[in-house]
DNA sequence: AAGTGGACCTGCTAGC
DNA sequence: TGCTAGCAGGTCCACT
């Protein structure tokens, strides 16, 4: 589920409700992809700072409490997503990871448990560090743009889609959004990276942008349970132009959309907008 | 060294 | 109707 937006969408809801938040308790469920790393009760009495996001990471730094300084790192894997609740519900079989707090109850719910919630003391310092090191830059970093996407394609022969999904040199962009921005930006997903020109760079760093910015507005895609932090669904699912319409009619030119696997990942685009 | 393929885990759906 | 293979929004690791 969760690529870029989704998770900005959850970050938001946790600093609006969470921020300044006392930790009351945590109650883990069933092993994430990595241990907590820490005692549960270590983290009782500790307070929440304003949760940051890093790629598909979202950071929740805390102060106090026995554990002191630090926070834990959550990502939401392929079907994460987190609800603040007003009251400590029965947790159900896929809640992983409950954060219990004076202000309410931030749930993990992860069917695949491929997310993770990590404890690090600080997001600089492993093991946060480790987790983030091979990030590239965020999409509305200045230093994102057609030049660095340029300069760090020269050479590569791998195709532009599984390329553009790795993080290296953008971060944020996962199956739906790259297939989305390449359609946007007119460019077929099979074309080497390293022989984009640079307008072509340039025009597609900022259909990454574009695309990412109007998916968070839209309170990101929810193509099957994603829900944000007060259980609402994201509706940019109802405007993608290529991702998941295999078969039917593109909507600029009404030829059939093209379905093909990159990097054992579905590709969506249209053969007649995409060129190579 | 870049690129590929497998692994992790569960639920849903399309197809027989 | 019922089973099963295949597929799903991510990313790490081992291997060529």
């Amino acid at each position: 589920m969760p690529e870029l937006p989704e998770v900005e969408v959850t970050r938001r809801g946790l600093a609006q409700r969470l921020t300044g938040a006392e930790v009351l308790a945590v109650r883990l469920g069933k092993p994430l992809r990595w241990p907590l790393g820490v005692a549960p009760q270590a983290l009782v009495g500790a307070r929440l700072g304003e949760p940051a996001r890093r790629g598909k990471y979202i950071w929740l730094a805390m102060a106090g409490g026995a554990q002191g300084q630090g926070g834990v790192l959550l990502h939401l894997g392929m079907s994460g997503s987190m609800q603040v609740l007003d009251q400590a519900t029965e947790a159900g079989p896929h809640d992983h990871f409950d954060l219990v707090t004076t202000q309410g109850v931030a749930r993990l719910t992860d069917p695949r448990r491929f997310g993770a919630a990590v404890w690090s003391p600080g997001l600089d310092q492993v093991p946060a560090a480790a987790l983030l090191a091979r990030l590239g830059p965020e999409p509305f970093d200045p230093v994102f743009g057609g030049a660095h996407l340029h300069a760090q394609t020269r050479g590569r022969r791998q195709a532009i889609k599984p390329v553009l999904m790795a993080g290296e040199l953008v971060v944020g962009a996962g199956n739906i959004y790259a297939c989305e921005a390449l359609f946007r930006a007119g460019i077929d997903p099979r074309l080497a990276a390293g022989r984009l020109s640079r307008p072509r760079c340039d025009r597609l760093a900022a259909e990454v942008q574009a695309v990412l910015a109007q998916a968070i507005e839209a309170g990101g895609s929810s193509l099957r349970d994603f829900k944000d932090t007060s259980g609402s669904q994201g509706h940019f699912q109802l405007m993608t132009q290529v991702y998941g319409r295999a078969g039917q009619p593109c909507r600029v030119c009404g030829t059939g959309v093209r379905k093909l696997v990159q990097a054992q990942r579905a590709t969506f685009f249209c053969p007649q907008c995409q060129k190579r």
